[in-house]
RNA sequence: GCGAAAGUAGCUCAGCUGGUAGAGCGCGACCUUGCCAAGGUCGAGGUCGCGGGUUCGAACCCCGUCUUUCGCUCCA
């Protein structure tokens, strides 16, 4: 058996392919021509979909003593992305240079600008440069913004003119409005990360389950932001969901829980099947303005190795910056040393979409079997069996003589203990590739041997072998292999 | 946002120089068969992404637009 996995840009086009016939992900709307950055889950993208959250929901809270999970609303006060930064520094003016195509912040060209003054002794035309842009942009004046470009000659270092396109602004906040009243209405935002909503709740957890730091708060949720450009399928959306897990140490213990946290989670990933080699760690150079660490955890997607899970060390900016503008205080009493502080945090934050895609990829299995003029191809989806859509078809070897009656008396039998499929269409074979299709483990057979001893045939996805156990094993036997256990083993 | 390519059945794709839409696979029913995508018969499914224009006539030519992929750019 010889394993072929494409790395080419094909590989993305025949996974994207494959999650759509085989009712993975559809496009947003597609009989409107679809929706750019927004995809459907299908009725197996979801099942995929809801264990990968339940897998990590659990790993999360369950396997961990001191970490608890809430479910925050998606809309938040407006003063949220202020205290967060999201209000100054997701709302970029934005202008291009029509000969070198290059895109700059309009208003990093003024203070670049502004600082060429200064060093040239002109620091009241400076000043006064800076207190005009501060103007124009207070008042949503882009077009003045672009004015001031224009009168101070700058150009394009890359072109060297001055041929600027109008000043646009990037507002990577999705807003909309709360009351009835469109006049009375305030402009509120679709949170663009679901952190806020663990650090707004930070002492109603901690004091409500008598928490003891270090603790931390789990979170599953949607999440919004305007990209500019979306690219590369489910891996850059609009809406997407993040599971994220904002840990509350003491100041100066950061690090160790740092490193901690970078371990734990990419045993987390390699525990759901992803291997090693297709993992790896990259250290940001530039830090965010509320991080003191920072590393993601890259998976080797079609399109190169890609950002599926950011570890921050976020410090107290968020708790500090929250209790400056709410006026409530963010601190916790520390009874071991007797002290009142602002806990610093550790984040890890999984995108759920890009895990997902992820462990499709990885999945996408195209091989080639039996040898000669047997020699064929066949392709399968190679999950962890505790993550796969579908545990396991019945399949009736013929419709006939009662067999498929019997078979679906043990669907009847284990379809409450995991997710069961049936079907009698088409010949066995047929079946047999539908389920490797959508990634189904284990696929069981009664034939005219089950009517006589009570056993069936069990067949494995991966290798294609069969094995012939009894009935009354059958709920047992699968279900051992299917459990979410197989994987949390793994973790310790 | 810029540049390039693409968009025809669920999927993969044909479709000549402009002349009223095709195949394979898949799907459904029935027959035959019975362990790895079997055969047969019948059937469903398309305003050729959408909107304009040129033309007697457009899937095909022109313009616009939407969507997707790739390269830039962006990614607190």
């Amino acid at each position: 058996m010889e394993n072929k996995k494409t790395d080419t840009a094909s590989a993305l086009k025949d996974i994207i392919s494959h999650a759509k016939e085989y009712g993975f992900v559809f496009p947003s709307s597609e009989i409107y021509d679809g929706l750019q950055a927004v995809y459907d889950y299908g009725q197996n993208g979801v099942e995929l979909k809801n264990n990968l959250k339940t897998v990590w929901w659990k790993a999360m809270t369950m396997l961990q003593d001191n970490v608890v999970g809430i479910d925050a609303s998606i809309f938040m006060h407006p003063l949220t992305w202020k205290a967060s930064g999201h209000v100054d520094s997701f709302n970029d003016p934005m202008i291009d240079n029509r000969d070198s195509k290059k895109r700059y912040r309009a208003d990093t060209l003024l203070e670049d600008r502004s600082a060429l003054l200064e060093d040239q002794g002109k620091a009241d035309e400076a000043k006064a440069l800076m207190q005009h842009m501060a103007k124009c942009l207070d008042a949503g004046d882009l077009e003045g913004v672009r004015q001031l470009i224009i009168d101070q000659k700058i150009t394009c270092p890359v072109s060297n003119t001055a041929n600027w396109t109008e000043v646009r602004q990037f507002n990577l906040m999705f807003s909309t409005q709360v009351g009835a009243v469109s006049e009375d209405a305030s402009l509120i935002y679709l949170r663009p990360e679901t952190a806020q909503g663990i650090f707004v709740n930070f002492l109603n957890v901690q004091k409500t389950g008598r928490m003891k730091i270090p603790f931390g708060i789990a979170q599953i949720g949607k999440a919004f932001r305007n990209e500019i450009v979306a690219r590369n399928f489910i891996f850059r959306m609009r809406e997407f969901e993040q599971m994220e897990m904002q840990f509350f140490v003491r100041p100066g213990t950061e690090m160790e829980w740092y490193a901690t946290w970078k371990e734990t989670r990419m045993k987390f990933h390699q525990a759901l099947g992803l291997p090693a080699d297709s993992l790896k760690f990259h250290d940001h150079d530039k830090l965010a303005h509320y991080a003191n660490a920072a590393v993601d955890i890259e998976y080797k997607f079609p399109f190169g190795f890609k950002e599926m899970e950011g570890i921050h060390s976020r410090t107290d900016f968020d708790l500090k910056s929250h209790q400056e503008l709410s006026k409530k205080k963010q601190q916790y009493f520390d009874p071991e040393i007797n002290e009142n502080y602002i806990p610093y945090v550790v984040e890890t934050s999984v995108g759920a979409d890009r895990l997902f895609l992820a462990i499709l990829c990885n999945a996408y299995t195209e091989e080639t079997v039996g040898e000669g003029e047997q020699e064929k191809q066949r392709v399968y989806l190679n999950f962890h069996p505790a993550l796969a859509p579908v545990k396991v078809a019945v399949l009736p070897l013929v419709k006939k003589d009662g067999l498929a009656e019997k078979a679906q008396e043990i669907v009847k039998e284990i379809k409450f203990a995991f997710n069961t499929t049936y079907d009698e269409g088409g010949a066995i074979g047929k079946r047999y590739t539908r389920q490797d299709l959508i990634g189904t483990p284990y696929c069981v057979v009664v034939d005219y041997q089950t009517m006589e001893d009570q056993t069936v045939t069990i067949r494995d996805r991966n290798t294609m072998s069969q094995e012939r156990i009894s009935i009354a094993d059958l709920k047992e036997k699968i279900g051992h292999a299917v459990s979410m256990e197989r994987i949390f083993e793994k973790l310790l």
